[in-house]
DNA sequence: TAATCAATCCGTAATTTTTACGGAATAAAA
DNA sequence: TTTTATTCCGTAAAAATTACGGATTGATTA
């Protein structure tokens, strides 16, 4: 198999660190959901999150950026680090090993490639805007697609633990970074970002507390169109205004709800 | 010199992860004066943070906790990881290098020794209760002292901003973390607690204010003692109610100030 | 074309939380 | 006994958060 062969030599150069890499999950928001983007590697029945090893030349966050584009194909991410995972058995999995590979791809895999070795795992979490992102799978990968965040897959070594983490982490954050913004498109209803914010935080805000907060906070802008939906009173549409957004989050203005 | 030996035989070992490491900044109060637990390399006229490299056969908690043991002597640690760091020259120094090395040493220092390599670090800060430290330096080191967090000296690599994050993080965690609980003595006096929120905050907290919240959320029990502190009215000590302090904490009752 | 249905959209009052602030009490030292 | 530095307490005003119901809209159905 060509590509096992071209990954093969990827991964025998010297040019990337050993023992530690980085897995950036990837958020999206489309269809009232909060969405991640997985992968299925050929070698398995199960998904993994965006990973990648770190080259020799670049720091992790490019390492993280990198791999998120490779997947998305977008070049400006809005992307945070949130917590490293490390134990020698997180990336074990019954099936991933030599044996098993060997048999799947008829090339002799060593028992002590180092791909089987204890890695640690830096972890990043990017947010996308859902319609912008070009899916694209990697060379040893079967499929990638989007998961809803609420019903995911079987998932490879400790990669669920890992999507779990980064939920909490886009919690935790939610009222000092622009999530907002950057999950949603670049026109949206009061009624879309209501529901994104009760997607991530998983319980229930108040519809006219939670917009006149936005509306305070002055970092909404009511626009003069509506948006069809089926069989029901259109919305408006609203967008940000990312200036007053940046500095109101600069300035210490939470969106905490 | 035996010591480097003895270091250079442990780190050509196979036992070590490569280019990835903990560093755990471990913070004291005492003195009215939040503190940090640095150590000096003999090889340098500069301070670290405590850190050390990751057994293949332990995770990178179990790293940061016996990183920190050695410094302390302390088994029960409260640690927290907050973020990692990784850039090509994060661990590059002016004087670190093979050459001074060799000098130093009268020891043939080969120019790519590993040590030498591009480090990821996985960043943790250890609370510790000042007074049951046993600072104990290590091996390679000539000095291991505690250092006020506002008045640092200079430090190696990017060690200075660990630091920094690392207090950065504390200020995050202060609200959901017993943090009060861990880095006090089991009795303490209310000016003393709120010294410590405000030394961690780096701003005035109102003292009738913060006294009210604590004792409303009911973690503090009064004792019917006092302290007696030179020439002027003796305060009342004060312990944690340590149940009702994880309860709350547990609970989302933050000390949010 | 009228009635129905599902969703949008809005405002005020009650409650809770946070902030602001001054002065009496204490204990050792002078 | 006076001075000095520190502990310690309570109330009122302001701000933020929460609670809550009903009118509007626009396509669909009867």
């Amino acid at each position: 198999m060509k590509n096992l062969k071209r990954q093969e030599a990827m991964l025998n150069s010297d040019e990337l660190l050993r023992n530690v890499a980085v897995d950036n999950v990837i958020f999206g928001y489309s269809d009232r959901e909060l969405k991640v983007l997985l992968q299925q590697p050929f070698v398995l029945d199960k998904w993994t999150i965006t990973g990648g090893y770190i080259k020799k030349t670049e720091t992790i966050q490019e390492a993280a950026k990198r791999v998120a584009f490779e997947r998305t194909g977008l070049k400006k991410l809005f992307f945070e680090q949130f917590r490293s995972f490390g134990t020698p058995v997180r990336n074990t999995d019954p099936g991933f090993n030599a044996k098993h590979l060997s048999e799947l791809t008829g090339i002799k895999v060593p028992t002590d490639l180092w791909i089987f070795d204890y890695f640690v795992s830096v972890g990043f979490y990017t947010l996308t805007e859902f319609s912008k992102v070009k899916v694209k799978k990697g060379e040893i990968e079967t499929d990638c697609r989007w998961w809803p965040v609420n019903d995911l897959p079987k998932m490879m070594f400790d990669h669920k633990m890992i999507v779990a983490e980064a939920l909490k982490a886009l919690r935790l954050h939610i009222a000092h970074y622009p999530i907002g913004y950057e999950l949603l498109p670049e026109k949206f209803t009061l009624p879309e970002i209501h529901n994104l914010y009760e997607t991530i935080l998983g319980r229930p805000l108040d519809d006219r507390n939670f917009s006149k907060r936005l509306i305070a906070a002055g970092i909404l802008v009511k626009l003069n169109e509506k948006r069809q939906i089926g069989a029901h009173r259109a919305p408006f549409l609203y967008k940000f205004d990312k200036e007053k957004y940046d500095e109101g989050l600069k300035s210490g203005v939470t969106l905490a709800f």
